[in-house]
DNA sequence: ATATAAATAGGTATAAATATCTGTTTGTAA
DNA sequence: TTACAAACAGATATTTATACCTATTTATAT
């Protein structure tokens, strides 16, 4: 490796933002050149950057604006179309399995959970760089457990929830009842129990406290 | 200022650890003399340590032992007791107002939101080993807010929640109906549900969903 | 074109949560 | 020691959520 690499940082925390900047300053190899504390602004800052990255690190859960969600997963979807030649490696506190499988489906070159050490920082950067991924054996063994259980043929089991039940979800976590939820999406209260129903199933939830932790921990709802 | 200051971090993600340490860095005025991932050990720690720190960052958020909470609000109480001479200084993802009079009661000398700069974490410990306070504008208004509140008559708006309480909220988290806590607890389903209407009143929830993100927001349950 | 799987929409019956209540106990300030 | 506020325990009626169904539409793969 005798060139440097230039690496992007997609970050909201601004401390973080600026640890994972001194941290790389460890080592001479990186260049940090570009940075956003918000997803929305980055297609745009990249079309008119100077020099583009050639990996971001994207933190999974960015903030929404306003109403609207853009998560570490939008930005991902929307990379992967405007800008494919840049690798994107997530960075995220949780180490949920199911999303870990959901964002390297999607475009993503590498999953790191915010635990990790300086030193895997450095070694997903440079594997990702020089070889198209970085894969932990953790991330690994999720994405294995997805596919296989996606080869089973049983009933509905943990397919990802539907966008109408995303919409039932998103306004479940906001303290409305059926009903309300109903004349929101101008549907019958009786379809909106349907969907809570299905959520329950494919969530593996008792009921909405199930339902809350789960839309927290999958990024569906922010706090 | 003609010696350094002796600074620890008790964090548990070991990435943002690693970030406050590097930032730290940049001032050599600063010395990190002591680190911990997890609030139970510290005391422990601190007592067989050579040289005690001036200053601790604590992370608000940090992670229970099995079914045993310490947050950075039960390490903070535990310091004013065992060591009252080394200032606390709070580093939180929230910037939840109540909880920031509350810790600020219990004896931390300090208040940092993640989303500062680096700038405001130099200022910060600076000010708190210096005066020995680190209060910020929106930290003064939070306390002075929760005062004013406070010394209203009313009914029983603002109260903390009781141990009993807690037993029920953390439990209905958990996904388990009134009956099941009632159960767990020796109590009345009655009863439990008294609680949880206790509860729905005192955060201003309308159902479950929001006591779950209370819960979540308050540290009184982990992701 | 057609079989398949899953989303969507709806219905009915039961279980659970929520809104209002009444007491008792406990700690605390006047 | 008395008055007060709040935790704690409990009861009843009503609303809401959940379990268990069926039928139609939509997308996908064969």
């Amino acid at each position: 490796m005798n060139q440097k690499i230039n690496v992007g940082i997609v970050e909201d925390q601004l401390l973080f933002r600026e640890g994972i900047k001194a941290i790389l300053t460890n080592w001479d190899i990186f260049d940090v050149i570009f940075e956003s504390a918000d997803g929305f602004s980055v297609i745009e800052k990249l079309a008119q950057a100077p020099r583009l990255p050639d990996i971001l690190l994207v933190d999974l859960s960015l903030p929404p604006l306003g109403k609207t969600e853009y998560s570490g997963l939008h930005l991902t979807v929307a990379l992967a179309d405007k800008f494919p030649e840049i690798k994107i490696l997530i960075l995220s506190v949780h180490n949920d399995e199911n999303f870990m499988a959901e964002l390297i489906k999607n475009g993503a070159h590498g999953y790191l959970v915010k635990d990790c050490d300086p030193q895997e920082v450095y070694q997903a950067i440079v594997s990702v760089v020089e070889k198209g991924t970085y894969i932990n054996s953790r991330v690994l063994k999720a994405i294995q457990d997805r596919m296989s259980k996606k080869l089973k043929p049983g009933k509905q089991l943990m397919t990802g929830i539907s966008a109408r039940e995303e919409d039932v979800l998103k306004l479940t976590c906001q303290q409305f009842t059926a009903e309300e939820i109903a004349e929101k999406l101008f549907i019958s209260v009786k379809t909106v129990n349907g969907h809570r129903n299905n959520l329950l199933l494919k969530t593996g939830s008792r009921n909405v406290a199930g339902l809350v932790l789960f839309a927290i921990k999958n990024h569906i709802v922010e706090l």
